[in-house]
DNA sequence: GTCTCCCATATTGCATTCATTTTTGCTGGT
DNA sequence: ACCAGCAAAAATGAATGCAATATGGGAGAC
């Protein structure tokens, strides 16, 4: 019998609620989950303890662990905390930084711009996070990267389905010209204040996305059927 | 039988481990903690890998749970990390706190200054925590508050055992003054700087006693029995 | 003495089992 | 239709059992 799955199982996990694979507030089926990944519940069970340690969902007795649910009020401190991590990353980013770091980045940076100009959003994404990643990771402060990880595990199943309109869009390019910029010269008070306010203009726009699309559409019948979350 | 140990569990299993019942770098054991606590090892082998999405242990495989060494690595990144989250804590501070928190918090901050007179450092710890707490509480941040408590508890088990030079002490008492100033008056951009500035002191000195300290004495008789940590 | 190899023992990882609680679906009443 | 009330079924929480791995101690070689 194969051993030592739970690093596996965690990971795998993780990305079953952050990928939207299970909607906010909904059960998460312990059995269902144990046969898709041919583990028994007690390494399931671990991980998820893990998972609601790093606030992916939420525990309720006898009831199980549920995704947490998606509000306005936990976006908006998810982004504040993220950017004052961020902020952090960027300071000791132009401290810590590598000259093969740089060099990296700058390639990141080249590459995200020609999926901007051909508006390839999913691209996009995919190099916009590794920037971020890679910024956090030049810090090589653990304890950092290891939150900044966390939460933004967090917001990646918010951010999930958000669209990005043309305006917002060209604002984050230019910040990110800015951000590369600063790198260049090691300029880590402008590197970190321009990771914020980048994170505030990120968090109003998928605010006004949530609020635009607020009821949800739940009062359906689907919505009756699905057992009612915690509290 | 009790059902649902696992909330309390965790947090006795926390402090025993930010409480200096187990020394850093030391193997938790399994067992011995399922007698003390009276449970069997699947709700303990749980909130061990809580503890350890946490940071609180390592995790070895087939070698089981480890808790954390104490570097000075590790101590400089931790205060970085929770001084980005206090400064943060101190601007949303300002902008939230009600009327009531801010007179709990003059109270407190009375009562700190009468055990920095006498000199009681104990008791000034215990108020300059709550302080530190209210602080962060009073912004109603949840994401926040989280990851704050998270990590001043990795703090915790270092700062066990820091004594308090009277140049420092004074320095920080001054320091709470002045937060206590910017409370008052809501402002939040001077109260997250001093929160700011005054942990990266409480930072220098517990690194300047680590490094006091370093050898630790443990090649001796003791420590060559002791099983060695991973890595 | 001390170094290496080997085996008995202890510890770990996971599956299974069992008690308790929650959920569901049915019944009969209104 | 709607609701209580109740029993069956399902899910959860924790203990136990069992295979895989690591640890500790001694025998023997040098």
């Amino acid at each position: 019998m194969k051993q030592n799955v739970h690093a596996d199982l965690l990971g795998a996990l993780r990305d079953v609620v952050t990928g939207g694979d299970l909607p906010p507030a909904s059960r998460v089926p312990e059995k269902q989950l144990c046969d898709r990944f041919g583990v028994s519940r007690t390494p399931l069970r671990e991980a998820l303890k893990a998972l609601a340690a790093e606030g992916l969902v939420d525990l309720v007795p006898n009831r199980g662990a549920w995704t947490k649910p998606v509000t306005i009020d936990e976006t908006r401190d998810l982004f504040s905390v993220i950017g004052a991590l961020e902020e952090l990353a960027g300071e000791q980013c132009c401290t810590r930084i590598t000259e093969a770091e740089t060099e990296r980045l700058r390639a990141l940076h080249v590459a995200m711009r020609a999926r901007f100009e051909t508006r390839d959003l999913a691209a996009y994404y995919a190099l916009n996070r590794q920037i971020h990643e890679a910024i956090v990771a030049s810090t090589r402060n653990e304890v950092l990267t290891r939150l900044y990880m966390q939460t933004n595990a967090r917001i990646a199943r918010i951010r999930f389905v958000a669209p990005m309109p043309p305006a917002i869009w060209t604002t984050a390019m230019q910040e990110h010209d800015g951000m590369m910029n600063a790198i260049e010269r090691r300029d880590g008070t402008v590197l970190g204040n321009i990771l914020r306010t980048h994170l505030r203009h990120k968090c109003a726009a998928i605010i006004a996305d949530l609020e635009s699309g607020t009821t949800e559409a739940d009062a359906t019948e689907a919505g009756r059927r699905r057992r009612r979350p915690p509290a």
